[in-house]
RNA sequence: GCGGCCUUAGCUCAGUUGGCAGAGCGUCGGCUUGUGGUGCCGAAUGUCACGGGUUCGAGCCCCGUAGGUCGCCCCA
């Protein structure tokens, strides 16, 4: 079609799209909250070099996949390909690394990456991630994976997902085990894959998870990084197991697992699963020690993850997990003005109260009634002259097709009954709480009396 | 950056050796303006992705481009 396109790699979010999107976001919020996360918002572009530093050079990370341009003053910008750097950049420039770590930080939003489209990859996706800053203990290596293991509990998507862990060690023990590893391979040089032989001169940890059928038969034999351990590393992985136990996180160890960059260090891990095609990674993270340093910052020992939106949302739907849309009440005035008045007190009787209804903008009754069912209405008020002179409405259940006339202070009560409109259901609980208790008992309970003094200064014009 | 497959109505798709572009769903309207989801009648909607070529004639054959999709490379 010769019209106006998404652009490469982007996508809409609309619909049920988009409620699988936000109840995505919003679960991990909710138990980020509960293990003490608070949620951060760094810039969305930001100065190139805060990539940059501690990419290295020996992947096309920066040259090929980083969205980078030239801003009108000259300065190299790049849209953020992951949020972990800006949040480490963000810890410095706020001079938080001064006290009070380790702190704990949730966000989510978009990043953006100059690659070429596949199933549950594109250009601008969406991610959520945690980061403990400061916590060189391995108990906050066990929480950040226990975190991120109860969002996919939650979510009901644990069962499709395995947890496969694996330590990267020290910088003595990585050094160690990179020159066994390039040993090894080298012995075995002219049966790798063109690709691997290539590796083993950029990247030889890439080989171990290689697709090639030829280069895993190899693999298969390659030393692994626990023979080369120094006695602490090899404490700080055990312990971080322990912990996981602590937890009850279920776990795999998968001696493959690698990181490219030099400021990871210790745990690293994978959430993985064979559902989404060749990108069955779901949330990844590790250990990084080195990242606040190279951001000006004092040695900050941390960790965390990020997981794909994108690709949660995926299993979402292949678990038929889709968050329903909210069912509304559908208020329908049958004559003229003043049935219209009367339909739009309804109305503002119904949301002060938190139930979804809507108005029909015109149409005659049937035509409401079309709309009602065709935006999935559970319930619909009917309200027209020979009810407003009682001080009635007409409560119909949309779903079974039965109707009864109540006096306008039972609407609710009836909706509720009803047993199809979620929020009526909701509000009448709220009423039996609220009837519940004595005025001054619920005083005494300092429950919710401050929400609205406490809104913020006002919005800045 | 490389490769396989795909592109026809809003959606899902049919379209015979090359001979007037179709169906279902959806949308809109009507079937006495107080009752929908299920009935009946009717209507609208196409640069057959784009550009070139072959042919009397191309949705169909050939070449190129773009986009989609699934992989490779890469994966912070």
């Amino acid at each position: 079609m010769a019209q106006l396109q998404p652009a490469r790699g982007t996508h809409d979010l609309i619909g049920e799209e988009h409620r699988r999107h936000l109840h995505v976001i919003e679960t991990a919020r909710r138990i980020a909250t509960l293990y003490g996360f608070e949620e951060w918002s760094t810039p969305i572009f930001e100065d190139t070099r805060v990539f940059s530093r501690g990419l290295g050079d020996t992947s096309d990370v920066v040259s090929k996949e980083m969205y980078s341009f030239e801003d009108r003053g000259g300065d190299s910008i790049t849209l953020r390909p992951e949020n972990t750097a800006g949040v480490c950049r963000a810890l410095v420039s706020n001079g938080l690394t001064q006290g009070g770590l380790p702190r704990k930080v949730f966000y989510a939003g978009p990043m953006f990456r100059y690659e070429r489209p596949q199933k549950g990859r594109y250009r601008q996706f969406h991610q959520i991630g945690i980061e403990v800053l400061g916590a060189p203990e391995p108990l906050a290596d066990a929480e950040v994976i226990a975190c991120g293991w109860q969002i996919q509990q939650e979510l009901g998507i644990d069962e499709g997902t395995v947890l496969e862990i694996n330590t990267l060690g020290d910088a003595a023990s990585r050094d160690a085990y990179r020159a066994a590893l390039v040993g090894y391979f080298a012995a075995h040089r002219d049966a790798l894959s063109a690709d691997s032989q290539a590796r083993l001169e950029k990247n030889p940890l890439r080989i171990l998870d290689s697709k090639d059928a030829k280069d895993r038969a190899i693999v298969a034999d390659a030393p692994t990084i626990h023979d080369h351990l120094t006695k602490e590393a090899a404490a700080f992985y055990a312990a971080v197991k322990r912990y996981l136990e602590a937890f009850g996180v279920p776990f795999r160890e998968n001696p493959r697992i690698v990181r490219g960059l030099d400021y990871y260090s210790h745990t690293a891990f994978e959430f993985v699963t064979d559902r989404l095609g060749a990108q069955g990674t779901v949330m990844g993270g590790g250990r990084y020690n080195g990242l606040v340093e190279e951001m000006g910052g004092p040695p900050t020992p941390s960790v965390g993850w990020a997981a794909g939106v994108e690709r949660l949302s995926l299993l979402l739907e292949a678990a038929e997990l889709t968050p329903p849309a909210p069912r509304p009440v559908a208020v329908i005035p049958v004559g003229g003005e003043a049935a219209e008045a009367a339909a739009i007190l309804m109305l503002r009787e119904l949301r002060d109260r938190g139930v979804v209804a809507e108005i029909a903008y015109r149409g005659n009754t049937k035509r409401r009634m079309e709309r009602a069912n065709r935006i999935g209405a559970g319930a619909a008020v009917i309200i027209g002259e020979d009810e407003i002179a009682e001080d009635m409405a007409v409560v119909r259940n949309l779903d079974a097709g039965t109707q009864q006339r109540v006096a306008l202070a039972d609407v609710v009560r009836a909706l509720a009954e009803t047993g199809v409109v979620e929020s009526a259901v909701q509000a009448l609980m709220q009423d039996l709480l609220d009837s519940e208790f004595e005025e001054d008992e619920i005083d005494d309970l300092d429950l919710d009396d401050d929400d609205e003094d406490d809104a913020g200064e006002p919005e800045r014009r």
